[in-house]
DNA sequence: ACGCCTTGTGTTATATTGTTGCAATTCTAT
DNA sequence: ATAGAATTGCAACAATATAACACAAGGCGT
């Protein structure tokens, strides 16, 4: 886990970091990072909060891009494929990845209370997949595992009401 | 894992033993199988691929129950309570469970190809909650982890062409 | 058995999420 | 410059899920 997103930190970094590894990712793999591409990225980074198309898509509309929603859902496919960006099936959203660079089983634990989502980078699920495999004879091609509940601000906050 | 739905089996005999456990269970837990209940759990465990919702209601309405969505939700929402079935975000679908007496973190593996869906009982991943509750300070309710990829038997029928 | 209350269902409408198909544009390499 | 590929605009639509309210069925104490 390369940080731990219900810890206060300075958030500026993160998405700065995020915005520095998919450029550099895109240039490597000879991959167009356009301005919708880019924009729809740094908007999933603003928070950790997993972000909906449609949410993406209105803020877009506000900022003149004219968007409809192929045009967001084209831009999330584009940033999964290079695995800039993690799809939380559980909510139909969308959150940015620390780690693009190597493929990995993802894991996200998300808070039921305020949203945000952590990825967690457990090294038993990277054994899972080889287990699961040799188990039923099935080749594995993705793995996701979404844990919910309730993080430390979140109990803290009921507890003083 | 109580059985590999890869290989062939009896199904008719999975289909009992879901039905009477739930019985069980809901004489246990006071609570109420009705007939929609009833026949969607029985729909869903007709065959090993998950199910959807409006797929289940096509079904319900040729059988006369003259159904609307909130119908087939509400009895979904009453067997995922109970734990006889899990939900498949990724595929929007729905799917028996073998074993709704214990709570457990629910693992499966469906194949991209025929669709089935194969339920793990990863003790690994009873451990995985407990590692990301210290971790993070974090209370986990719910947890879920889907594999996708090929069943032995898709890969044998892509040779074969 | 009767009424009463709780639980479950019917019904209509609507919200949310995601896709298809095709035209227009932009980019890139020759 | 220009052909070909990749990207975006656009309109319609499909699939999934929920809200709100009325009605019915079943359990329970009297």
């Amino acid at each position: 886990m390369s940080q731990n997103v219900y810890e206060p930190h300075n958030h500026s970094h993160c998405v700065d970091h995020a915005i520095d590894r998919a450029r550099s990712l895109c240039e490597q793999r000879g991959a167009r990072l356009t301005k919708v591409r880019l924009r729809v990225l740094e908007l999933i980074w603003q928070s950790h909060k997993p972000m909906g198309a449609y949410e993406l898509l209105a803020i877009l509309a506000q900022e003149g891009f004219n968007p409809a929603p192929p045009t967001v859902y084209r831009a999330l496919d584009f940033l999964l494929d290079l695995g800039l960006v993690h799809r939380l099936h559980s909510l139909n959203a969308f959150v940015g990845c620390n780690h693009p660079e190597d493929q990995h089983p993802a894991c996200f634990f998300v808070c039921e209370q305020c949203g945000k989502a952590q990825e967690l980078a457990a090294d038993k699920l990277q054994a899972l997949s080889r287990q699961v495999e040799e188990l039923l004879g099935v080749t594995v091609n993705h793995q996701l595992t979404e844990l919910s509940g309730i993080c430390p601000g979140c109990k803290q906050k009921a507890l003083e009401q």
